[in-house]
DNA sequence: ATAGCACAGTTGAAGGTTCAAGTGTCGCCG
DNA sequence: CGGCGACACTTGAACCTTCAACTGTGCTAT
């Protein structure tokens, strides 16, 4: 009953290890550069920038980890930190008893913009700047069909 | 002396967020796959896998460090894990002593075995069943580009 | 020989993530 | 009304990764 095992042909097991490292390079480049230029990994970045586009900037836990994609435990630590920096203040939201809102703080915000420009220059250099626009058009192509059927995607800026 | 910082265009938006979106899916499944079915994360999985390659199942921390593309430091916490779970075993080597060796033993490599078709048809659900052959020769073109004039590749199974 | 330096590897602390379990709230059905 | 299941969130423990510091070894030039 145990079936064959189809192991990858030697051309899937080139592109399987190049994706591996690929992304693993272009994620710990993105979170060194944030680190050390705005002290927060990018998680935490992510976290603020869909705050910084929510309508007061201000939402719900639950919303922030459908946005983020984040767990809801993860969000929550990551809040939690969050605040202690100063970035963010959690209150109760007033129509519901059960629902957390997240805002951002002034220093959130001055923290974010200050972080953006060069976060953007690293998305650049890590991604952009090494694709064809014809590359750019596939790896959107192919980045689809790796979340089809999947959870459903969101807007995000910076 | 501030340049004017180039944002991302709304389709580079829509790329990047996709690209983030769907490895983190790839990785965030791959990794539960593996912890679940196999009591390892990833990463343990291709220190295994190199050391399992390696010529007598065994090599210096340095090489397996280059192989996964690890820092000594994540290395070295790794096979200290490992060593725990009675999947490898540290021998110093004879010819040099400043060098250690990483060997697999019998139960590592036991484990390795049953859990690499688990991980192998995990690997096709999450990307290659999902692409077509252009869109895998697509895919390889892009991680390669993404690699370029960083550290050099290497070769690795399962 | 030996001082100095680079290499090979380890360690501990700090921080991030996950998992399982727990708290409190809302809504609904009888 | 009174339960009770689902929802919104939080917590603590375990684990993984990173970073900076540290040990010990071999090389090389003087």
């Amino acid at each position: 009953m145990t079936e064959p095992v189809r192991w990858l042909d030697a051309e899937q097991q080139r592109t399987w290890r190049a994706f591996l490292w690929a992304t693993r390079r272009v994620n710990e480049d993105l979170d060194r550069q944030l680190q050390q230029d705005a002290g927060m990994p990018h998680a935490y970045y992510m976290i603020l920038v869909r705050l910084c586009e929510a309508p007061e900037r201000r939402c719900t836990m639950t919303e922030l980890a459908r946005q983020t994609g984040f767990s809801a435990s993860r969000l929550s630590h990551a809040v939690n930190r969050l605040e202690a920096l100063g970035w963010v203040r959690r209150r109760k939201d007033p129509h519901c008893g059960r629902t957390t809102l997240a805002a951002m703080t002034e220093a959130g915000y001055d923290a974010l913009v200050s972080a953006a420009p060069g976060h953007v220059a690293q998305v650049r250099r890590s991604v952009f700047d090494r694709l064809s626009a014809e590359e750019q058009r596939q790896l959107l192509g192919i980045c689809r069909r790796l979340l089809e059927d999947g959870p459903e995607e969101t807007g995000c800026p910076g």
